[in-house]
DNA sequence: TATAATTGGATTGTAAACAATTTAATTGAT
DNA sequence: ATCAATTAAATTGTTTACAATCCAATTATA
C-alpha cells in the first residue's frame, strides 16, 4: 500500500480534467437564462450556429462537427424541426443521408441570437491573451485526440 | 438584416465556449474504458477521488467541490452505496445533514485507481507549460463566476 | 412559544450524451 | 447477379445534468 503521498495523482486538486469539466458545465449553465429567451438549448445552439454557416448538410458531417453521435443529434434535430427551424430530407442521390436545411424562421433566428455571445462575454472576463490562450490549447487537444480514436480499440 | 459579416460572432470556430464544451466531453470519453475496469462513471470517479481525500462530509460540501447539485449527486450517490464504496446517514446533530463516509472498500478502490491518471496523461500530450496555463486559466473563469452566482437571478 | 423563513436533500421532469445494437441503403467481391 | 461488408441514421438503455418543486429539520422572529 502507498503511503499517503503516494495518492497525490489522485487529488482533485491536481487533474486537469476536472476544472476542463467543471469550467464546461458552469460555462454552458450561463448561456440558459439567454438561449432561454429563444427558446434553444445550448446543443440546439451550436447545432444552429452550424446550419447559419452551411445552410444544409447531413447528419453525419453535422455530427463531426459538434463532435456528437446520431443517438444525440437525431432526437434534437427532430426537436428542431418541431420548433420549425431546420427540415429533415433523405437525399435523393443516396437515401442514406439525412439532409439537414435550414429554414427562413431558422435564419430569422440569427439575428436574435446575435445578442448571446457579447452577454457571455461579459461573463467570462478573460483578458483577449487569455483568451486566446486557452482557445489554442483546447483545439489542440482536440486534435491530438481526433486522430488516434480510441487507443483501446485501436 | 445585418450584412453576412455583421455574423462573424455566431461562427462556432469563433467561439471559447464550443471548444471547451466539446473538449471536456472528449476528454471525459477517454477515461471510459479506464474507469471501466473499476466499474466507475467519470463522476463517481472524481466523487471518490474527493472522498478519499476527506473520508467523510455531507452532500452540501461534496456538491460545493464538484459542481454539482443534489439532483445529480443523490442517485450517484446511492449506486456508490450499492456498490459499497460508501454510507449515508443522517447526522445526528442536524439531521437534515446526509453524512457520506467512505468505506474500507471504497478506500481499497483508491489503489486500483491508481493507474488511471498515467494513462490519461498520455492521451491528452500537452507541454507541461500548457498544461498549467490551462489549469490556472480555467480555475481563473472558474473563480470568476462562483463569485456573482446569477447575474440574471441577481 | 407559535409561526415564518431558511436550509439540506430528495423528487420530478426534461434534455443531453454515448455505447451498443438494429435497420435500410449502398458498395464491393466473387 | 448474388451475397457480404460497409455506411448512415435510428433505436434502446443507462447515466449525467439541472431547474423547479417538495419536504423535513432547524433557526429566526414576532
Amino acid at each position: 500500500m502507498p503511503k499517503e503521498s503516494g495518492y497525490e495523482s489522485l487529488k482533485l486538486e491536481n487533474q486537469l480534467c476536472f476544472p476542463l469539466y467543471a469550467c464546461a458545465k458552469e460555462v454552458v449553465r450561463r448561456y440558459k437564462p439567454f438561449l432561454d429567451e429563444l427558446d434553444l438549448t445550448y446543443t440546439q445552439y451550436i447545432t444552429m450556429m452550424v446550419l447559419w454557416e452551411e445552410r444544409l448538410m447531413n447528419v453525419k458531417e453535422l455530427g463531426q462537427r459538434l463532435f456528437l453521435d446520431s443517438g444525440t443529434l437525431t432526437p434534437l434535430l427532430k426537436k428542431l424541426e418541431q420548433k420549425g427551424y431546420l427540415s429533415r430530407h433523405r437525399a435523393k442521390e443516396d437515401e442514406r443521408n439525412l439532409m439537414i436545411a435550414v429554414t427562413e424562421e431558422g435564419m430569422k433566428l440569427r439575428e436574435r441570437a446575435l445578442s448571446v455571445p457579447p452577454r457571455i462575454a461579459e461573463c467570462i472576463c478573460l483578458s483577449p491573451e487569455e483568451a486566446m490562450v486557452l482557445y489554442k490549447v483546447l483545439y489542440k487537444i482536440l486534435g491530438s485526440m481526433a486522430g488516434r480514436e480510441n487507443q483501446a480499440a485501436g
